[in-house]
DNA sequence: TATGAATGAGCCTTCATTCAT
DNA sequence: CATGAATGAAGGCTCATTCAT
């Protein structure tokens, strides 16, 4: 079952003239960039509306609460991750080495470039802890990236490119444990942690011929 | 600089007579469980007062305000985690592979007995993204856990059990991002998350005797 | 400068509607009789509230803060007194004595139909002993009322019907400590005070032809 | 009825050791500055104490209650303005204007070395608005006032020294007026008002020989 | 679609006061 | 006498939400 499935439910008022949907999607950004502001804590909607220009009044008839609003910041979360990896799955298409290292490196970028995707993605996970709703949405982006690296991953066990390994699945999770684990030591020391050296580490490891 | 540097400025109200630090103890231990239960989005100086059994002007009495309280218990969690490795340090001095061993290990442990250190960690740890005072004190917990880390993976290398690597602070990182993702990891997943062999495959990388 | 310039920064919140303005101008008059009744000190912004009929979170529609709605009235006893004598300005022109004379017997009238003018009037005196932004509008207050004695002054001099004295800023600081005095003296006092002979002394002091 | 009948009812705890003499005095002078700085409505108990450099709950070991030291208050403002005169009684026995004088020159030089005493004497008038036992007693000390003024007055007068008027009470009370109405206006204006000038003025009514 | 106005529920904090020691 | 601890009763303010227009 694809988490997408919980958007109807959550629409309620615009998304049918084009504008509406403009609105809406207006509201979502506004309020992913205040929760990662802010955080989960900090967030209002009154500051939602305010930074989409529109009235309180009108947010809540974009979204019948609040929890719809996060919902739909859920689900902008999802589609951006999802539709993540769909450029390099073609272009690098056999040449997992590179699709690794291009997924690896994408981490330190993405920080970079626009931080607060890490920051409102751990958030998510945080309340994933406490609303199953969320939860399932995060368990299934998390397999759909579980099955991107798998896929790669198959490949360069296939070609002999990375380690030997009979249990694919567990060298994709570590694989994950890995980045997730980056994700966590760039946010908390930024740009000192040093990233290139630790990726050819993880990159030794999987490529290792060992056994 | 020690992050014990803030415990005493945030010390104030009551706690001069035994019984009034034996109080001051019993609401920070309620705003941890409830901070664990509910994030720091959903917790209530009510609640906590409550859970401590005590009108909560009596918790303004001991903490002039909330954001006192929440230092309070960042102070506890540094306790915890700074003492942590006392026992193994020494009942294991001169075996750091069994040292490294009981630190994996540890994660499932602890997860199965007392889940909220964890995820008040991870709680505390968004908290420290905004707030410059909690990232400090973050900071110093994992610079003490580095250090710590780094003490038994240089024994290991010396004794010859662990990799012959020049950079052991890159080792000592990598291990705590592992250490970290896995915690994200065995959050998500609970227990279908194969620890034991996903720590055999760090220890693996750890031991095995390359370049 | 006016004090008026103060009145734009106040107003925030609602009132952009007729019926929002109507709304404003209820709760700035229960404030005011309640600051007559009990004080500031004892002046609460639920009572204020639900003497204007309305919840509280309305009151704080209209004015963000209870300094807000405090510095509202302090305008609107800007306009009541900066307004007082309009009428008396035009149907006594050239009767010097006779305006004269209606002021003092204004505040006798005054004090009788309502009391509260001269009660809140006393409050935000004190006020303004601490806080500069009122200060600034009591003096601005003051000095209107100085001009305006000194018209009818100016003219009672020149006619030979008051006092031939130089220093005619003099006799108007004499005329309003009078009067100041007087309010003190009849809020003491009440209706015992013997309004129209003190009068008739002051009248006399400011008509007799001396030296 | 003197008003410092009601100095026995408020007496607690202390005033029998000179200790405890000393140290409610302590107290209630530390609420007379605090008065004077933040006025009723800002009055705490805990920075009465923390002033008077005692524990909040010795404050009300010595005062049942707030009003109680309130009282307290009140009747050392008594204490003090009641035994104003006496110096200047004996001193200037038979020289009535001189006696005038220097009550007048005492308000600005009284405004000058302690503010606080006009500040608070205003306060508690506001007060007596409402609390009938401050009523009486700041009426009680108007009176005493009226009739030490009274005693000059009337010799000023037999002597020939003073107008020749038949009602020296409205003499009195006038000469109460203004000065009342003078210390608003030093309150209000500071150095900048014409102390001496309208001292000139008052004088000149008071001994004009006029009817 | 959009908004000004309104509100119930609740939150953090303060304050005078009490009491056991 | 003195104080640390504790509390009931507010008090100012906020927030998500509703509704008439």
């Amino acid at each position: 079952m694809s988490a997408s499935d919980a958007s109807g439910a959550a629409r309620r008022g615009g998304g049918r003239t084009p504008h509406g949907v403009a609105q809406r999607r207006e509201l979502v950004l506004a309020a992913f960039h205040l929760i990662a502001e802010k955080g989960f804590e900090g967030l209002r909607t009154r500051d939602v509306a305010q930074r989409a220009d529109v009235n309180i009044a009108t947010l809540h008839y974009y979204f019948h609460s609040k929890e719809d609003l996060i919902r739909a910041v859920v689900e902008y979360m999802h589609e951006r991750f999802a539709s993540l990896h769909e450029a390099e799955r073609q272009a690098l298409y056999d040449q997992p080495l590179e699709e690794f290292r291009h997924e690896l490196a994408d981490v330190v970028f993405k920080w970079r470039t626009e931080p607060q995707l890490y920051i409102v993605m751990v958030e998510l996970f945080m309340r994933a802890v406490r609303d199953p709703v969320i939860q399932r949405i995060m368990a299934d982006l998390d397999l759909h990236w579980h099955e991107y690296i798998k896929t790669y991953v198959t490949r360069g066990v296939a070609q002999g490119v990375f380690r030997q390994d009979s249990d694919i699945d567990l060298l994709v999770t570590s694989v994950q444990i890995f980045i997730k684990g980056s994700i966590l030591e760039i946010m908390m020391h930024g740009e000192q942690f040093p990233a290139e050296r630790l990726n050819a580490e993880i990159e030794r490891w999987l490529t290792h011929h060992a056994r």
